[in-house]
DNA sequence: TTTACATCCCGTAGCAACTACGGGATCAAG
DNA sequence: CTTGATCCCGTAGTTGCTACGGGATGTAAA
């Protein structure tokens, strides 16, 4: 038994249900260089270790958190160089919340201006709505 | 001079300064069908007139607050069906209003996750970053 | 008038981050 | 040994534009 063909290695259905990222989408990164290229059986299927499961886990994670792929791809630079600071993944951080920072501040501008404006038609029957005039404005 | 060459026409450069939209913008909203192919000079080039202004208006203030353009799409229909009611466009609009809420909130969530990791790594020169270690988990 | 420069034309490709599709090969269970 | 799930690959579609390239016009000054 080769070491590509261990029982304890994941086909990529596998990998995909234990991290919730669709099968797809882990060719996908393996395709632009997010993720390594996995090793094969003799059919050609994917095999997956632990540490592949571990590195997609953090992409997953790193996505969830509203980081770009480009910043994902910088994180992993960080692990792969292996000599990261805290600093540095400070930075990328606060200038990441700042980002979603500026989105909220943005989305509840539109919230307000939203509102505002829906709530002069409630009125469900008037013929000419106030809000389409305000946006012929 | 034919009614295609009124002076008070506009070229596409006038009508995307006027508007905001950028002049590339404007031809791809003619291709998708939310504006209208306006009459063209001779030589082929467009000329708009004050219709096409309050329309491209129209679009830009409803992507300004937030509409897809499927949702613009609805917004002129009604406008162009021209019998519309107040009903109608509140419907769609607390509709979308519901989605920007929704991601208002799953913005806020973000951005709780990511002051509270971060603080913990304010320290600038710590090998094993707390945060990193959370984006394995 | 000619020359220069802005503006216009069109089609195509690129961006993010996937998702879907199609047609075939392979695997695991009964 | 057959059935059905899973895997392979490449390509195209999604949203809402933006950029590019190479050519044809339009306009105004010299």
């Amino acid at each position: 038994m080769g070491i590509h063909t261990d029982v304890t290695m994941l086909t990529i259905g596998a990998l995909s249900k234990r991290t919730g990222v669709h099968l797809e989408t882990v060719r996908y990164y393996e395709n632009i260089g997010i993720m390594p290229a996995p090793p094969r059986t003799a059919a050609g299927h994917r095999r997956y270790d632990h540490e592949h499961l571990k590195r997609l886990t953090f992409v997953k994670r790193s996505r969830e958190l509203g980081f770009t792929l480009k910043e994902v791809r910088a994180l992993l630079a960080l692990v792969d160089g292996g000599d990261y600071t805290c600093g540095e993944v400070h930075e990328l951080t606060l200038s990441h919340l700042q980002d979603v920072r500026e989105k909220i501040a943005d989305l509840r501008r539109l919230e307000m201006t939203l509102a505002e404006i829906s709530d002069q038609c409630a009125d469900g029957s008037i013929p000419d709505c106030p809000f389409i005039e305000t946006l012929f404005r």
